[in-house]
DNA sequence: TTATCATTTCGTCAGTTGGCGAAATATAGA
DNA sequence: TCTATATTTCGCCAACTGACGAAATGATAA
């Protein structure tokens, strides 16, 4: 039952689920979440990392740079089973269709870009 | 992305989770899940409203009882997936080990006697 | 090496949650 | 009607959570 809370646990949040949901057609980086979400980065990280913990995430380094995306639905059934509830789940909310607006925007730039769009504006 | 919600949030407890197992055969009366799990009437109750919101968990009065089940398979198919995620996660844990024995003494019990010995202890 | 920078870790804080007991509610039985 | 009682509602409190910023970490680039 432990693994089963760790994963409806990382479920029960509308942030995690947002994340999840964005990564459904291809894997992010930790700064096109930081992106799409509008939170801070150690916010983002945080909440990653907890879906990390429950399985529901894999993540590459390549370089500076975090790559996340949906763990492989071929790997424990548990999380097979969260991800289809989820994907149930996936609505017409209107932040459902706004965050799907943002990725989109978000998909059409090049990260080098993005990440220095975040940098501390010098003021 | 709302009703996603209110059921992940629903099954993100221990408590909640150990209701819904406890009613995977047939259903049960509040009191009975009182006993089973040694808390107090007004936190049962509580739990159960919150599964019922979720559309989890579906309740019939009969006189002073009221008994409670797991939603039907054939409604709201988020709620199936909710459930087979939950019944996925149903493991060989010493907490379930426990319930199912727990449980199997309450049901040999006629609920009225359940209830009498719930009654505050005349001092 | 040194500087830069994407990400993570840590400490803090406001808001939420899950527990309890007391009081309220609704129903059965006298 | 009046009493007993199974359940719910309400108010309270300790523990947990999700947000932030500052500092630490690890990797690239100068």
């Amino acid at each position: 039952m432990n693994d089963l809370l760790r994963v409806t646990r990382a479920l029960a949040d509308e942030t995690r689920l947002r994340i999840l949901l964005a990564m459904r057609q291809q894997e992010l980086c930790i700064c096109q979440l930081i992106e799409l979400l509008q939170l801070a980065p150690s916010t983002v990280s945080k909440q990653v990392s907890i879906l990390r913990e429950a399985g529901l995430v894999q993540a590459r380094k390549d370089g500076r740079w975090v790559y996340c995306r949906l763990a492989s639905r071929r790997g424990n059934p548990l999380v097979r089973r969260a991800m289809d509830l989820v994907l149930e789940g996936a609505g017409e909310s209107l932040r459902q269709a706004q965050d799907g607006d943002a990725l989109n925007k978000i998909l059409s730039m090049d990260p080098e870009v993005l990440c220095r769009k975040q940098r501390p504006q010098s003021v």
